[in-house]
This record gives C-alpha cells, structure tokens and sequence, in this order.
DNA sequence: GAAGTTAGTAGACGCTTGTTTACTGGTCAA
DNA sequence: TTGACCAGTAAACAAGCGTCTACTAACTTC
C-alpha cells in the first residue's frame, strides 16, 4: 500500500502522457476519467492535474505529440491515393488506429474537444494535404479526401474489424484507391 | 409555477420524443441530459423514465422512428452515385443532417449507444444499399459508400458548414458522384 | 545534521448525471 | 358524491465526475 515509491518527476510525467495516449485512442475523450488514467499510469490522480493543468490540457497535449500521419503526406501527388489507400486499408486491419482518427471519431460528440481536434485535423491532414495537391479547388479535395479517412475510420470502430465486410487487402486498397483518386483528381 | 396541467398521456409523450429526436440530432447522445430533454418538452424529468423506461430506451425509440433514409435508396442503381451525392451535398449545405447521420457522428464516442447505432445503420442504410448493387462484394461496397456518407457528416459536424471550404453545389455533387461511382462499381 | 524544496499521497469538495420515490390533484365510472 | 385510477410534480437518491487541499516524506542544499 505505502510502499516507497521513487520520485522520478519526469518518468511519472511521460507515464501519465502514455498512458493517457493509450486510453484516449482506444476509448475516446468522455469514456476516459482520470482515475482511470491514473490507474493506467500507475501514479497518484492528483498528479495529473499538477503536471497537465486539466484534462483538457492533457489531451491537447497528447495529441500534439502524437496527432501525426508521419511521412505519409510527403509522397509524390501522383502516389497519393495509393499511399492514403494502403495507409487506411492497413489501420483498418490491424484495428490499431492513429490516434488523430481514433481522437476525431471517439471524441467527436464531446463539446470541450472540438476546438483541439478541429485544429489538429486541419494542421496534421487538411492543409498538408491541400498543399500537395495541384490545381483548383485544392482546400475542397484534401477534404473530400479526409472525409473519406474519417468515415473509413468512424465505421471500422463502430463496427470490430471482423465484423466489418472486406475482401483480401489488395482489393481493399485498390477500390480505396480509386475513391482517393476521384476525391484528389484536379 | 403549479400551474394546473392538461393531463394529456399521449401528447407528453409525443412531445418528449419531439425534444429528444431534435437534442439527439443537434448536440449528440451524451451532451443531452435528461433535464435539457425535459425542459426541451415541457415535461417532468420523471415522465421521461416513466414513458420510455430509460435514456437508452428513448434513444432507441427516437433512432427507429426517425433514422431512415426516406427514399434514397429506392433509385435505380446506375442513379445511386448521383442520388446519394446530391442528398450528402444538400445535407452538407443545410446544416441539418438526419438523425441516423447525426447520431452515427455525435454519439459514437458513447459505448451505450454504439449496440443501437450499429443495428440501425445495417439496416437503414448498409444492407438496403448492398442489396441494390449488382456485381460482387456488395456488402464491402455498400460500406465504402457508407463511409464516405458518414465522413462528410463528421467534417460538417467538426466544422461548421461556413468553415468547410465547398465550391458551388454543382461542382461538389460532381466530385460526390465521382466518389461514389468509385465506391459503387462493380 | 538542519532547513527547504517538492514529488507523491489520501481524501474530500462541489457538481452533474440517470434514476426513483412519495406525493398531489385532475378525471371518470358507479 | 365517492372512490379508484393515473398523469404530473418535487425532491431526493446513489454514483461518478474533474478538481483541489492538506499533508507526508524523500531528495537537495548549505
């Protein structure tokens, strides 16, 4: 119970942040309570708190870490669809989100979370992706395009990855990268 | 304040399900107490337990009254790129999706709902859609197109639909129809 | 070794939630 | 007119939430 626990100011940080990453991907904002962070983290809930300020700041804080597709957008515009489709077809197998998806579709029905993932959305996916597309209407397509990500990614949660109708991997990533394709075209 | 009420079982009724089918649709299964549903109707918080059982109950109900897809699926399968484009584009301007549309987006951070959400999406919109589509791998197919619907609907819902950048109506059924031509062919 | 700093702890605070209970008072048949 | 029935009401219930305070004890500094 009283054991002697080290004091380790920035291990007990990275802890609380992993663990808070952890739970936020796979339960979503309103589904993870403090306690069950701390819990998770192993350390004392009032901790939380002293290092993060709020929860709110805490997940603020987790997904600037981790709310990334890393490497994935700097693709040539051509291989786009196709490296949005292998990326998609894969997280929807291996039911391991990225946490930005998993934030947006489990934490989406949260008022004090819209302003975080609204901003993150638009930084780590729309507007690197509008970049990289050439020709009008570049804004609308990266959103059509995420839109696609973010649909893939509500329906695979809502229903387990079994469940959830696909044929062998290549015919997923073929037909996603054809609906990529019609989302990105000029 | 004791102010002499109509004693009216049906209409209450009837008005608690009013307020609970617009709260639902607009803020999302968690963010609607039973108080705002409640105060919404007019009604005593206790009738609400007692006309429906419970929260998730009055839920459920709302969800199989209202959560169809009035018609939309009815066109013949070479309209259905177009039909579904053009009721997304108009859902997407009018700011006032429907209800299965807004449930499926706002509530599925909720693990409570996610039984009855994932039941009536099957059945309003996956299996009636797959059973209209010729060729192999409807069911797969169907769930492309689902996840472009719900996509778009989380977008809109993240972002207001002032903030989404959308070029005119014709150009976004266009690019819609593209999408779903992509997500529907055989 | 004493004093100060601070990581870690236990517990309570105020609030909100869905739900339930005990009660009031209209309505209507006999 | 009386009595059973039941729509409607107010208040409380237990549980859970994020947050905060008062405290303990381990480390650092002199």
């Amino acid at each position: 119970m009283d054991e002697t626990r080290q004091r380790d100011r920035e291990g007990t940080r990275r802890r609380i942040l992993d663990a808070a990453r952890r739970l936020f991907t796979e339960l979503g904002y309103d589904q993870v309570t403090m306690r069950l962070i701390a819990a998770e983290a192993d350390a004392n809930i009032a901790l939380i708190n002293r290092y993060f300020g709020s929860k709110r700041e805490l997940f603020a804080e987790v997904l600037a870490v981790q709310g990334r597709f890393p490497g994935l957008l700097e693709a040539p515009s051509e291989e786009l669809p196709r490296r949005l489709a292998e990326y998609v077809a894969d997280r929807l197998r291996s039911d391991q989100g990225s946490l930005i998806m998993s934030a947006l579709v489990r934490s989406s029905g949260c008022a004090e979370t819209h302003e975080i993932i609204r901003d993150r959305v638009r930084s780590a996916i729309l507007e690197p992706l509008a970049a990289r597309l050439p020709g009008g209407d570049a804004a609308f397509r990266a959103t059509a395009a995420t839109a696609v990500i973010t649909g893939v990614g509500m329906l695979s949660q809502l229903y387990g990855k079994g469940e959830l109708e696909a044929p062998d991997r290549e015919a997923v990533v073929g037909r996603l990268t054809a609906v990529f394709q019609a989302c990105l075209a000029p």
